[in-house]
DNA sequence: CCGCATCCAGATCGATACTG
DNA sequence: CAGTATCGATCTGGATGCGG
């Protein structure tokens, strides 16, 4: 395994992760379950507009790639809870990072954009 | 301009700031930009596979935002040089964060994807 | 050389309905 | 309650051609 290899694939993972957490819902999500675990039915209700569908991609997606742990309950009616992996937990740093810029920057973003149109 | 307000904005601000530096190419063009400023066509030549239309997008959504500048000299034949802004430049930093995190966790999620996918 | 408009194929998303 | 499949509307991205 050559370095420009591992380059050219974690240009690819950082790529693939940015599409991930930039997807429309991935961060609101998240954010849902900072504060712990959470049934599917309780993040819908948590995530204002995310329709059946995409939160179960979401999810999918986020479990895919070890930042979100499923739990299934084998109780009736059935119980599914859905929280962040240490993995997960470790992505946080990084995009309250991006949250700081946001708070700090975000004004004159969209300043720019009012009067770029 | 209430709180809730401004808290509702930014967190548009962040989902549209990760839309756009999560979309195929923008880091890419960026990473270009890093070095110095740049002419459309060298833009293209370096950064591998993007199409004509897809820099010229990229490049305006990025000027719209004030995070790199557009300069077009009056001369024949015409040249156009695009550099990053200030504010372009301090958002070098939390993107760092991040290619800092896919460094070190990259390969776990690439092991997950493997795993589940 | 630079940028935009048009056209077209493929991907995405929401609503709905159905299974366990 | 949790999850998947299908369908239709919308959006995106690439190729091409034209104007500055």
């Amino acid at each position: 395994m050559t370095e420009t290899c591992q380059d050219d694939e974690l240009r690819a993972v950082l790529r693939g992760l940015l599409t991930t957490i930039g997807d429309k819902w991935t961060l609101a999500v998240v954010a849902t379950l900072v504060g712990g675990a959470q049934r599917f039915t309780a993040i819908q209700r948590e995530t204002d507009g995310i329709s059946h569908r995409m939160l179960a991609k979401t999810l999918r997606d986020l479990e895919r790639d070890g930042l979100v742990s499923r739990t299934a309950h084998a109780e009736t009616p059935p119980r599914v809870e859905y929280a962040l992996t240490p993995l997960g937990r470790t992505l946080l740093d990084p995009v309250d990072g991006l949250i700081r810029w946001v708070d700090e920057h975000g004004q004159a973003v969209l300043r720019n954009r009012a009067t770029a149109g």
